[in-house]
This record gives structure tokens, C-alpha cells and sequence, in this order.
DNA sequence: AATGAATGAGCATTCATTCAT
DNA sequence: TATGAATGAATGCTCATTCAT
């Protein structure tokens, strides 16, 4: 009778599989999604090729998976800061513009200093079988801007208007002010304030939403 | 004896080139960067493999030029509807704002109906080589729209911000909201109408401009 | 110390091991042999893979035996129906002629029922390890018919001949009309009469056996 | 403009895509369809492994190919002997009876001489693609026969029957004591006689079909 | 100048077999 | 004895690029 997975084999195989997870986020944030090659992430792990196949269907889903951990953390910050948890009894919720600041603000720091990792997950080229998941990554920032400027709307801070719309338009501000320029490693421009831009971005999305 | 290149043989060098860009285009126009391979690209200009090569570096360069020639044209639209010939002697310039305006109106819709080639050039994956190209091209339409921010700035017409990044943001608004969703057939959405959207983006990257 | 086989290690053994035979067999009945892996057999065994190599010495070794098992039952009922125990006191022993028809019938009946597994025994790609295993199960069968064969001669029901010869050319026969076809979906031919096609068979083997 | 094809460059073509059959053939005679890989061929040919796609669409092509060229020749010997061009002004056509035996000997000839390719032809293992390919093979020797054998009962040589089976039961007779012998290496049986073989086959054959 | 046949490195994927536990 | 994770050689196929003619 074969053997019921204990609890060792179980952990073992989880290692395994956030290994070769993990050396393949290394890869993609240091050489982008291209070099991601089933032989190059053996020889990361140091395991063999045949290896990856015992925990991936395919290419398609090991990238599939990648992307969605290298996602998924960066969707929940922005998600967080955008919806504090507020057991913190202040008699007032934090107005929807300042937290639209503040998911802004997440999103921008995080892609200034991942650089590599940001360009990789929202604007490199990959197969169209995972591009998909890039448009699941790109509607999971969308909904968490959608849900607020709906809150927003309807607590009179912003104007009525396509909540989808304008969601996915600030998703797309935020992605070519602050990632596509990472595509060429961006020069390092001795005037670049990060502070500014940040600013200006935020200034450009709030205007957009109020009135 | 040495050949010294005659108007003749100049001639017929720019038209060599032309209509492998031409055809180059055409491949794209139908099938995406994906099916521009040397092979394909020289059945379609009758023409050997080795003579594409008489003409370009080598693919990334073919590949950059037709960038640029394919987005050429678009991007001139664009900045035809925001900077129109003002030859005709209306006695007030139109203002800026109907003239973004008319710029986006003018990008929806050649995005809505040409859809592949649009998809191809602003988010279609491509050799990172070529990659580069990409951001000239959006630079071509970012400038576009600075200029016009920056006239409107100083016509009162739009509150004091940075140009650069204001226009950077209006190209990701255009990009995520009218050919990002192209990238997966978008379904034949029976509700979908193109006027209120291309509205809806009109009024968000005005707001954003404006006040 | 060392064990020495009990009964009942010896019983377990043989246990696994038709156990090993019998799933694999059932693979083969419903994919062929080319489903059959090792990593296959060993799930539907309830049985890691290493301890396959614990009852075959590898995967021709498995082949072989499968065949030799798989065969063993089909040339039983053909051999049954040439060789019927005549515990039955009839006076005459059935004519070898009847007795042929018999087993050719058998052997057809079985052939269009079974489609999957015959075709699978007498003509689906195999290992060239296990083709020689194939030889053997046509030999059994054909052993079958060169029995009946000479039989028939003696009792001058058929006329002299290399009994060798003839009876390989029998299996010859029944495995190009009857298993061949099967190799791809034999289309439902509205009109494919099974009796009328087993009905030509006999014949055509008897008439090359009498006179 | 591309150049027309020239006589030499298609006479170069033929030769290259001959020598890329001729290099098949010798590969899969002497060590049958399983050891045809591109890789190999391509060392047998000289040639790299890109430019066997350049004659053939894929391995599957290839080895039909492979498997046509192989054939044609052989089933094209059987029909001349079953089908002599009888411009020769014999009073009487020659009897079917005797073309029968002739066809079947020159089948038998080839195959006893030809060992290893005949047996790849008829028997051997090969990818379900090109098992297709078999039938189409087996079809062409079964339509041989079938013609004569409906000629014969037109004459009255050969009894009433269906000639379809018949046919195939023919081949089945020719592959089954002929070939199937050779899949493993036929054990230089000292007191082998072909012709002994032949003639029985022969009978076997004639049996079935007359009376 | 133009040709286009030839190149060959590179990639995803499969599966029989081994061996430390 | 049984396990099953790990192995890694092998295969079909693509396509940018070169170079003899």
C-alpha cells in the first residue's frame, strides 16, 4: 500500500516547490522573464530538469505561478493601504482621497525600489498563454481602485463617473509614470526626485476623480 | 572600377527598403510582431532572406524602424487633431481643452478600429532589443500631449503641474484603458459602446488637467 | 539474521505481483501499450514505482509478461474451441473442418469485441524489447492451428501440407481481416456485416487447407 | 525580384531531398524506423538538423515519405509479376493462377532478400501518424490482389467470394510467413529452404481462392 | 547586388531507472 | 521491503544569421 504523505514529505514537497518559485522570481527580477528557461531555473535550484515537472504542468504554469507570487504581495499592499484595517477606533474613517494617496504612494515606492521585478510583472513581454495572468494582475490593482473610488463616489468625495473606467485609467498612469521607464534601465538622472514625482502623480489621479 | 552610387541606384535603394518596411507592416497589421520573422518577411517582399539583411543590421534594427514607421503615422494623427493647421483665420485659436479632446478622440478611435496594429505597437511582446523602440514611440504621443499641457498651462487653461508627467499619465490612461483590453479578444460585449467610453476617458484626463 | 521466504512472504509476492500484471493489463485494455508507464501502472497499483522493479527486471520485462499473460487467455478460448474437452461421450469426435471453423470464429468474435486489447496484443508499436514477445504470442496461436492442422491431415479431412507453413498463414489471415483494421477507427460502416466477414474467413481457410 | 527557380537550383533540390530519403532508408534498414531520429539523419546526411525541415514539414512527413519511397518500388515489382505488360502476342493471356504464384514469389523473393527494410515496411513499430501510412501500404499490395482475384472469378479460375477479403487475407498469409519471421533475427536455420516456403505459400494461396 | 540553402544553438518536454530513507 | 523524489539523456522543432555562387 503506498504511503499516506506525512507530514515530512509534505513540507519537503512544499520546500521544493517555493525552491524553484523562488529561484525563478530570482531570475525574472534579475533578468526578466526571458531568461526564465526550464534549464536555467534547474541549474538555479540545482535539481534537474525533470525536476520542474514534478511540480509544474508546464512553462505556462510555472510562469503562471510566478507571476501570481510576485504579484499577489504587491497587490495586497496597495490593497492594505488603500483599505487600512481600521480597528483603530478613530471616530473617522480616513477620507477616500487620502487613501488614495497613500495606495499611490505604495504602489510607486515599491516599483522604485523593485525596478526589475515591477517592469518584469506589468509591462515585459512574456507567451501569450501567461499573458493572460499579467491582465488578471493589472484587474486585481483595478478592482482595488475601483472598490474605492465607488466608496468615493457615493461619500460625495469624487464625482460620479465609470468606476471601471477610471479604475483601470489610474492603473494605467501608475504603470507608464513609473514602470515602463524601467524598461531601459533608467538613466540614472542626477535631477530624478522620487518625492516629486510621486507628488505630481497623485495630484494628476485626484483631480481626475474629484469635482 | 569602383561604382559610385548614381541617383539610380540611390533610388532604387530607398525603394528597396520602403517596401520591406511596407511589407513588414502588413505582417504585423495582421498577425502581430510575433509572425515578423526574416523568412516570412521576405516571401511577402519577394526577395531573398540575405537581402533583408542589404538593408538591417539585423532583425532588432528591422524591427525598431518598423516601430517607428507603423507608430509614425499614428502618432501624427494625434498630433494633427491637437495641433490643427490653423491656416483658417478663426479669429480665436480653438482651445486647448477641445483640442485634447479631439487628441484622445482621435487615438480611441483609431485604436477601436485598428486594433491589431495598435495592440502590436503599444503592448504586444516584443524582443527586448526592440523593447526600446516602444518607449520612443510613447514618447512620441507623451510629447505631444506635453506641449499641448504646456500651452494650455500658460493659456490658464490648465493648473501649473509637470508637463512630463502629466503626459506620461495621459498615454498610460489611453494605453490600459482602449489596447490593453485587446490583448485578449475582447468579447464581443454586447453593451459595449465606444462612445461613452472614449466620453469617460475625455472627462477623467481633463479633470486631471484642469482646475 | 536472515529471513528465510515464509509461505507467506512468498504468497504476498505472488500477490503483487498478478496484482502488477493485472493493472497493467487493464491499462493496455483501455489506452494500449503506449499508456502503459511505469509511473501509470504504479499509481493504478496503488505502489510507488520503485517497487515495480521489485517483480520485473525493467520495463521490457514488464512488456513481455504483460503479453504473455494478456495472450495466454485469448489463445486459451481459440484453442478451447479447436480442442473441446470431449468428456462428452458423442460417438465422433467432431471433424477437424468444424473444429476450424470453431476456433476461427472464436478468435474473429473476440477480435471485434475486444478491439482495444487485440489490436493492442497482435499489432500496436511496441518496444522492439517486447516484439519478440509478440512472435511468441502469434506462435501460440499458431501452434494452436498447427495442431488441428495435422490432426486434419492424418484423418485426411486436409490435404498434405507444411502444417508450419499454413498454420502461421492462418494468423496471418485472421490478423490482416480482422485486428488490421482496427489500428485506425474502423468507420461505421452502416453496411459491415460481422458474420458475413467471419462467414468469408472460413471459407477462404478452408478451401486453402482441403483437397 | 526573387529569382525564378532555375534548372540547377531544382535539380539541387531533388538531389538534397533524395539524399535525405536515400540516408533514411539505409538508417531504417539497418536499423529500423526507431532509430530514424532528425539528429541521426541528419549525421548520416551531412547535413545540419535545420535543414532536414527545409524538405520535410515534420518527422511524421518524413517518414511517410520514407515509408512511400520504400514501398512503391516494392508493391510496383508485385504488380508487374501479377500484371505482365502482354504486348508480347502469347495466343493466351497467362492464367490468372499462374500470375497469382508469380506476384506471390516475387513478393516472397523480395522479402527474404530484403530482411530488415521489409520488415520495417510491413511490421515494424512506428509512430500512429505513420501507421496510416502502413495501411495505405498494405491498401496497395490488397488492391493487387484483389484485381487479380476479381479477374479470376470473372474467368472462372477463382471461385464466387468477396474479393475484398480475400485480398486482405492474402497479404495477412505474405506478411505473417514471410516477414513477421524476420522482426527477430531469423536463426540461421540450417535447413531453411526458401523455396520450399514459397511453393508452399503458394498453394496455400491458390487453395483458397479456386475451386 | 542579390540569392536562398544551410546552419546549429536553444527550448520544452518525457520517462525508465536509481537510491537514500 | 517499500518508497517516490530525483535524475538527465534524448527528441522534435524554430529561426536569426551567414556565405558561396
Amino acid at each position: 500500500m503506498a504511503y499516506r504523505p506525512t507530514e515530512k514529505t509534505k513540507a519537503r514537497k512544499r520546500a521544493q516547490h517555493q525552491l524553484l518559485l523562488d529561484s525563478s522570481i530570482s531570475i525574472v527580477s534579475s533578468s526578466g522573464f526571458k531568461a526564465l528557461t526550464i534549464a536555467e531555473l534547474a541549474k538555479k535550484a540545482d535539481v534537474a530538469t525533470g525536476t520542474v515537472y514534478k511540480y509544474f504542468e508546464n512553462k505556462a504554469d510555472l510562469c503562471t505561478q510566478v507571476f501570481r507570487m510576485g504579484s499577489e504581495k504587491e497587490v495586497e499592499q496597495v490593497r492594505a493601504a488603500a483599505f487600512p484595517a481600521s480597528n483603530v477606533t478613530d471616530k473617522t474613517t480616513t477620507r477616500c482621497k487620502q487613501r488614495l494617496s497613500n495606495a499611490i504612494t505604495s504602489f510607486a515606492e515599491r516599483a522604485i525600489a523593485g525596478h526589475r521585478l515591477a517592469y518584469a510583472l506589468i509591462a515585459e513581454p512574456v507567451d501569450p498563454m501567461v499573458e493572460a495572468e499579467r491582465l488578471t494582475y493589472r484587474s486585481a490593482y483595478a478592482d482595488v481602485f475601483q472598490t474605492l473610488i465607488e466608496e468615493g463616489i457615493s461619500t460625495g468625495e469624487f464625482r460620479a463617473q465609470n468606476s471601471t473606467v477610471s479604475a483601470a485609467a489610474i492603473v494605467g498612469v501608475l504603470a507608464e509614470t513609473l514602470v515602463e521607464p524601467l524598461g531601459v534601465d533608467r538613466q540614472e538622472d542626477a535631477g530624478f526626485d522620487p518625492s516629486k514625482l510621486i507628488k505630481s502623480i497623485e495630484v494628476f489621479c485626484l483631480n481626475a476623480l474629484v469635482c
